[in-house]
DNA sequence: CTGAAAGCGCTTACAG
DNA sequence: CTGAAAGCGCTTACAG
């Protein structure tokens, strides 16, 4: 491997003004560029990162956290997210380190090695995340973004998704196509894009002059557990039991949908005609399902990106006010509904 | 931060010692170990990776690539292989850089960043890659494993998966409880696993006294894709096509098997009554689909933990004859069959 | 068993 | 516009 002192040699000039040109810092002259320019091509040199990184005390390294559960699900959302990180950041300099956190966390015991050893510039959160890694990255200067998650009452950079106004459309939708009485499966409200996602279903309810409340909580279940398949099912078998006619059924997200099909099939109702199922987030599975899954799609790969732009952006300057930056999301109609 | 000065310093010892103590290298009095051992915990000190690498020439990161087609689909196998190789790593010093790498590679211009770099001290392979990616590593001698994959005629380090005997247990299962008339769906015989896996499948026919050619060739069905949920349902309606009588599927994957269930729903074909179907690698979905397939489990997280054990023992000493190492797997009944 | 010194390959004021 | 020099924080012969 050749260094920054075989091309200073090559080209005849100091390592000094190599770096210069590398880092495409300063002014060089144009013959003096155009000599290091080819010495570089010609050696094929690469500078050695670890002694930028040394020189720069910055350590190039990015790191991702998601909640262990969300990684081994169903759906690959996050791996979503991730991949359009990552595609971001073939453009520049950095690396991306992907660990997950446990749901009992404990700073002391669980902290991942890459902030340990401090060997990241910067960190994504990605989904629901325990609140007191969020506190040891702010009490420890750690600059961070949280992805399709947030705390209420406090302000941190975030990239969020237009959850309200994805299940409004929804929910929308599916009045306007005819269905009478629509309910609502979901999961955990820990998770501020349910939240979100049942206010979208209340309002769009309300416009159509649907909105009482009797209404909706004879209509709706909740867990409040992470959202499943199982939540999906035991969904349905608590709503039909009340002895209720739905003819729409809402789904947080698409995994729950992808239950609360399963145990409509089991009870042989049918999809769409007697009951109308939509889901949220489009994984990969509900095209394949059957019958396939209408849903709202979220862009994961563009989530990953500005997630990633964001963050390089609170690394340059950490004392900007927090922002949140919301990406927008799509109705798509298929079988279900 | 601290660095190794202040930890010399404070121990009243010269860094030297203490980077002995760091590195567990040569003999330390244990007066001048515990002394130093206690500056370290004071200081809470942490060696900073980017000073020790350059000066080790040592990056500390393994890569590890799969093709994008293979990380985006319904199965989230090779996160789950990754998943183990990140806890594995987690004892040591290393980190993992995961990136993806296109079906039509070219490593002029494909070639992923931590390469170009050299960035990483090895490199893992998972599941079907870019031919000319493994010449790419053999020619600039970088360590690497395959995972789940395999060139016929030619020797790595790999790490394979029991294709062979996890195919025969399950049909052998699937001829003991009763089918008589067992099909095969699959996809690519590209991939060595799927070639494995029918090899399983046809021993347990001939085995069981089944084995002739027209027999199989009539209800058996490749696509010369990779596999997918639509292989399996094409497989079903060129299978039945022909008028034929199977009572039993096994697939080539979980994936072509949720294809395949979907369309005997379509054509109301009663699973397992009428037909059974049996999948192989136990991916999420499985437990979730109607009815929940019946499979061979595939120890993802191991495969990945192996993969990782496999990869730092030839980077210790790379001249070593190259090995395979089987993982080996189990049946798993559900409903489906 | 321990320390002084060189070196790993960069970047970055600073001087000119 | 360019170069000499110091420095980033480690490891590793080497000497004692």
């Amino acid at each position: 491997m050749s260094t920054i002192k075989d091309v200073a040699k090559k080209a005849g000039v100091s390592i000094s003004t190599v770096s210069l040109v590398i880092n495409k810092k300063g002014y060089v002259a144009q013959k003096t560029l155009e000599k290091i320019t080819n010495a570089i091509k010609e050696l094929n040199y690469k500078p050695l990162h670890s002694a930028r990184k040394l020189a720069t005390k910055k350590t190039g390294n990015i790191g991702y956290i998601v909640w262990d559960v969300h990684f081994s699900e169903v759906e690959i959302f996050y791996s979503q997210i991730f991949l359009g990180m990552e595609y971001a950041t073939r453009e520049t300099d950095n690396y991306i380190l992907l660990t997950t956190v446990k749901e009992h966390f404990d700073p002391k015991v669980d902290l991942p090695r890459f902030l340990k050893y401090k060997d990241v510039d910067g960190v994504v959160l990605a989904g629901r995340v325990p609140h007191n890694l969020i506190d040891y990255l702010e009490n420890q200067s750690v600059p961070f973004v949280l992805v399709d998650y947030g705390i209420s009452g406090k302000i941190y950079n975030s990239i969020v998704i237009d959850n309200y106004n994805g299940a409004f459309q929804a929910v929308d939708q599916l009045i306007k196509s005819g269905k009478k009485n629509i309910g609502f499966v979901g999961g955990s409200f820990y998770h501020p894009s349910v939240k979100e996602r049942y206010r979208g279903y209340k309002e769009a309810l309300e416009v159509n002059g649907k909105g009482n409340n009797k209404y909706i909580e004879r209509n709706s279940y909740f867990k409040k557990e992470e959202t499943s398949p199982e939540v999906g099912q035991i969904g349905v078998k608590k709503i039909f039991s009340n002895g209720n006619t739905v003819d729409g059924i809402f789904c947080c997200n698409d995994t729950t949908a992808l239950g609360v099909m399963h145990e409509l099939k089991n009870q042989n109702i049918k999809i769409p005609d007697e009951v109308a199922v939509v889901g949220f987030d489009d994984i990969t599975s509900s095209s394949f399902c059957t019958p396939t899954l209408s849903t709202v799609r979220v862009p994961k790969f563009d989530v990953g990106k500005e997630a990633f732009k964001l963050l390089s952006e609170i690394i340059e300057s950490p004392n900007v006010t927090p922002q949140t930056r919301t990406i927008s999301v799509e109705y798509i109609k298929r079988q279900s509904s």
